[in-house]
DNA sequence: GTGGTCTAGACCACC
DNA sequence: GTGGTCTAGACCACT
């Protein structure tokens, strides 16, 4: 199983595709779907399955290491780092939901408002 | 009673700062925060305000006429348009919502598991 | 009878519209239908009735009477030129011929081509 | 062999130059001198040869793009779109000899005169 | 003072 | 090298 699928990329996004690889891949560590020592896709194989040249890929990839996130030892291949930073378990998701509630404050919107329109949006069939 | 204080740019976000002035000002007119011949504060304000140059804020005003969300007389200012392009009055809310909701699953949580992060969300303390 | 609903101002072009005031009077003096010695409104009665700022009919005006177009004596308003300057009668409508045609020869067009679009252009309904 | 020779920018006109260029390859596009999938020339080599600050040739491109008559993969360099929008095969032709016969008829010419004067101008040498 | 545009040079992300 | 964006300052047309 790869975790290729879960990965997509907008290319009309104002995010460069680099950040989309580095966050979804961070997402999936976090969330606990990529388990700690689970091996990542080649750079090259991931670049090509996603359309993208190398070097975003291995960008991506870097940044996720330099946050400790995952461990690139020379041949051995990206792996997800045996000890995740502190915190960052299921973070994510919280995180996802303040960024929701401050936008939906941002333009105004009550307690109620915001509860409402997500009742209504879990409601709705998925894509 | 100005809308600058509602507009705020994140420096460090990849999406670029033009782009966020004209979401957070569409944003405002779709959900009813900015009505209708309202006036928008003149390009070099709202530029200064935000640490912005002038053509940064004036490409925004620029997108937003385009989108006929804007008029502008030259010289006269900018209004918000009189009659807004039909579907967009609570429909922000509601695509914050099923964004968040869409990131979540992604992710792979369950409908309970979204809603309490939203609760927990909607009760932190607004920074 | 007044030249007014003659002119028409498209406030969407980029052309400037002090610049397509000065054009449409200057293009009806060369064809004739404004004659030597008739009056042009006044700047303040020919701005209302285009919607424009005094000052925008003036610059056409002071425009005109630098190229020798009008004459504007004190308080007797602007008018037509006496004498014309040599060339300009029928001219107007050559230039325009010749514009058309350095347009269509510029996409590659060919001269039967041209005429033949002209051809059903002269068939058309009046707008 | 290169488009640039087929683009003039005529700098003493109201019309912008970012715009004059959108215009000139919207119309090399509609005419069907530009195919499908050819290159457009990089943005900074048709800044050089027209005179013009990269911004400005970046500007029209962006258009083109937003009209979807033109593809562009960041690093890919800028491709006339493959499927081009409806209607637009020698319309561009028609619409200019509208646009002349209109311009005539406003100043007061008949068909007749309208015919002569296209007839002259043709057989006037190519500038 | 108000928006529209241009320039010149810069940095970024991408291939 | 390729397009995208930003800045800083400038000029223009308009009200």
């Amino acid at each position: 199983m790869s975790i290729d699928p879960e990965i997509r990329i907008n290319p009309h996004s104002h995010v460069p595709p680099f950040e989309q690889v580095r966050q979804q891949i961070a997402d999936l560590i976090a969330l606990g779907t990529l388990r700690p020592d689970q091996r990542l896709p080649p750079v090259r194989q991931l670049a090509a399955d996603l359309g993208l040249a190398n070097g975003t890929v291995a960008r991506a990839y870097q940044e996720l290491e330099a946050a400790g996130l995952v461990t690139t030892g020379r041949a051995a291949g990206t792996r997800i780092a045996a000890a995740l930073p502190p915190g960052s378990r299921g973070d994510i998701l919280a995180a996802k939901a303040v960024e929701y509630v401050a936008a939906a404050r941002r333009l105004g919107a009550g307690d109620e408002e915001i509860a409402r329109a997500l009742t209504t949006a879990l409601n709705k069939p998925v894509e």
